[in-house]
RNA sequence: GGCCCGGUGGUCAAGCGGUUAAGACACCGCCCUUUCACGGCGGUAACACGAGUUCGAUUCUCGUCCGGGUCACCA
């Protein structure tokens, strides 16, 4: 079959073509060659970029990216910058890229230049929105329709659609060799449809031969061999607007992008990029292809982390739910970069940035999202926090999104500070909150206007045992004892209960006990904070002070008397 | 269906011709402990399957199966 470029025209007829199809070019690829000139940066500096789609919603995967590139550009001393995709007219959305850059923001992944987080564009390599830079699209269009490698097609929906019909037996199914219509349509059959009105895209003229092989190296993959591409893909839409691969061959060269980053669904048409990189005469960009982040689906399944089924797709989930950014940052490490719990085990305190990033360390296969893992990483980070810091971040955090906890926390700052400072400052401090909405239920207690008391008891408590506890200790309790009096105080209940101060004692005999001093322990905790897990009840009482500590005991007696 | 990518414990994964097949999370047990946690110690648990190559394959090759992606005037 023939599949050559030539088509009906020479080369003075593509002149021609591109004058009747441009006129409004002036500029040359050279003029913008020089207007964007190769960046100065140092050797082995990488140009790396993050370029959402404008839809208002930051995807989980969109920050996954956008971090792999950040990275990838900071520790070389390189560039990460911002583009904005929204060629797709009719997926706008007003104020959408703001918000997207304010939640990259909140993890640090912040543009050189690009679009900035205010919505502003920042850098000499502008401009970084599509739909601003369809005179430079048009240059290149204008460029490789001189050259006969771009032709108007002018077939209706209707048409491609039977193409696509007629097509069920192929192997390569699109707009490629007999099946594209407009190839071969002579000049004069282009001016008289363009006099007709007609729509026109502009199409590829592929020179690919589909027994040729297209052969590049993923920085993540490693070799990959596909078929040569062979289809005129649409480089300019009706709208006169690209598509993405048109755009991003265009962009990502005249930006001087040195490592392109995106997700792995955008393999198959590395043959189309590699080709109009090469038609177009550009160096070629190294490519990165990133697994996507998968989510279990029943039994076996696994899919992508869906915005439509997974709340924590949305990386506003993280936020809502009030993960540090630090515990997101780190977790997402784990699952970036292979050997980066490793580099944590010997760099406990060291900056997350300093870690030796590399694309070699990332998995070709998507990793499972695992809310258990991140939810372990996040309490390892806020329980090595100070309690200031505690207070600082999870005060900011429920001013939006809970009043109730800001509240309580004006009140009196210094108090909470105190309650979330309870063996805290341990060598081993507790690890209970692993997101700042655990917080309210967590200081519930220490708080008469939201605590719930609970009265039940575990172990070998019983509510006979809580009554002669509790009567006994209203009576001694006492808030100014030292921590070792206050015990003593509780250990003396033991034995006129029929139970033993000493635990080990009871292990070794517990038939001849009611319990032990930790069951009276139990009783008194619950009494004071309705459950049976509290940090330091020592520390509680002090904080909570002799008032409500023996109305506390008081009601509980009532409770138990019953 | 064509093309491409992937497949080591429940999860994330190291290893890349010879290993008792690391480590982390989760789970279980023990110790520590006034509770719970924390911490310490220990444990259960894996190379998808079948052929080849090889003295020897988790590692290399091929096939099968399974999962994912892609085949738009969406990105």
């Amino acid at each position: 079959m023939l599949i050559c470029m030539a088509g009906g025209l020479n080369l003075t007829d593509y002149k021609k073509l591109a004058e009747l199809l441009f006129p409004d070019v002036k500029k040359t690829p050279e003029e913008l060659e020089a207007q964007f000139p190769a960046r100065n940066l140092k050797e082995g500096a990488r140009v790396t970029r993050l370029a959402p789609s404008p839809t208002g919603f930051l995807h989980f995967g969109n920050l996954f990216a956008g971090t792999v590139a950040y990275r990838i550009a900071k520790s070389s001393d390189g560039v990460f910058f911002v583009r904005v995709e929204d060629t797709d007219q009719k997926r706008k959305i007003e104020g959408a890229i703001e918000v997207m850059l304010k939640g990259l923001e909140t993890y640090g992944v912040t543009p050189d230049e690009g679009v900035m987080t205010d919505g502003s564009e920042k850098g000499d390599y502008g401009p970084y929105t599509q739909s601003q830079r369809k005179e430079i699209y048009h240059v290149f269009a204008k460029l490789l329709t001189e050259k006969g490698f771009a032709y108007p097609c002018f077939c209706s929906a209707e048409e491609l659609e039977e193409i696509r019909s007629s097509q069920e037996n192929e192997d390569i199914k699109g707009y490629w060799g007999k099946f594209a219509k407009c190839r071969n349509l002579s000049l004069e059959e282009i001016e008289e449809n363009l006099a007709q009105g007609k729509t026109w895209t502009l199409r590829l003229r592929s020179p690919g031969d589909v027994n040729n092989k297209c052969i590049f190296e993923d920085m993540i993959r490693g070799k990959i061999e596909m078929q040569e591409n062979v289809i005129d893909a649409v480089l300019l839409k009706t709208d006169g607007i690209p598509t993405y691969h048109f755009a991003h061959a265009v962009d990502d060269h005249l930006m001087r992008t040195t490592h392109v980053t995106r997700g792995d669904e955008w393999i198959a048409s590395v043959p189309l990029h590699i080709q109009l990189f090469k038609l177009l005469g550009f160096k070629l960009t190294k490519y990165a292809h990133i697994a996507p982040i998968m989510k279990t689906e029943g039994e076996t399944g696994k899919r992508k982390l869906s915005k439509r089924k997974d709340p924590e797709a949305a990386v506003t989930y993280y936020i809502e739910e009030g993960f540090p950014s630090e515990a997101v940052n780190e977790y997402m490490m784990t699952i970036m970069n292979s050997n980066f719990e490793d580099w944590r085990k010997t760099n406990k305190e060291a900056d997350i940035n300093s870690f030796p990033f590399n694309f070699k360390k990332m998995s070709a296969s998507g990793a499972l999202f695992d809310m258990v893992k991140l939810t372990d990483v996040s309490k390892n980070i806020i329980s090595t926090m100070k309690a200031e810091k505690v207070v600082a971040l999870s005060y900011e955090w429920a001013k939006g999104y809970n009043q109730k906890l800001a509240a309580l926390y004006e009140k009196d700052m210094e108090y909470i500070t105190a309650v979330l400072n309870i063996d805290r400052e341990n060598k081993k401090p507790r690890k209970d909150i692993s997101k700042w909405s655990d917080i309210e239920n967590y200081v519930s207690y220490m708080f008469d206007e939201i605590f719930e008391p609970s009265y039940e008891l575990c172990g070998n408590a019983t509510a006979e045992l809580a009554v002669a506890a509790l009567e006994k200790y209203l009576e001694i309790f006492d808030c100014a004892d030292t921590k070792d009096e206050w015990f003593e105080k509780i250990k003396s209940l033991c034995e006129p209960l029929g139970c033993t101060a000493n635990v080990k004692e009871y292990k070794q005999n517990p038939e001849a006990f009611k319990g032990h001093v930790g069951d009276i322990s139990t009783v008194i905790r619950v009494a004071l904070t309705g459950r049976t897990n509290t940090p330091d009840l020592y520390a509680i009482t002090a904080l909570l002070g002799q008032q409500r500590v023996k109305e506390r005991l008081q009601k509980a007696l009532d409770f138990y008397k019953q």
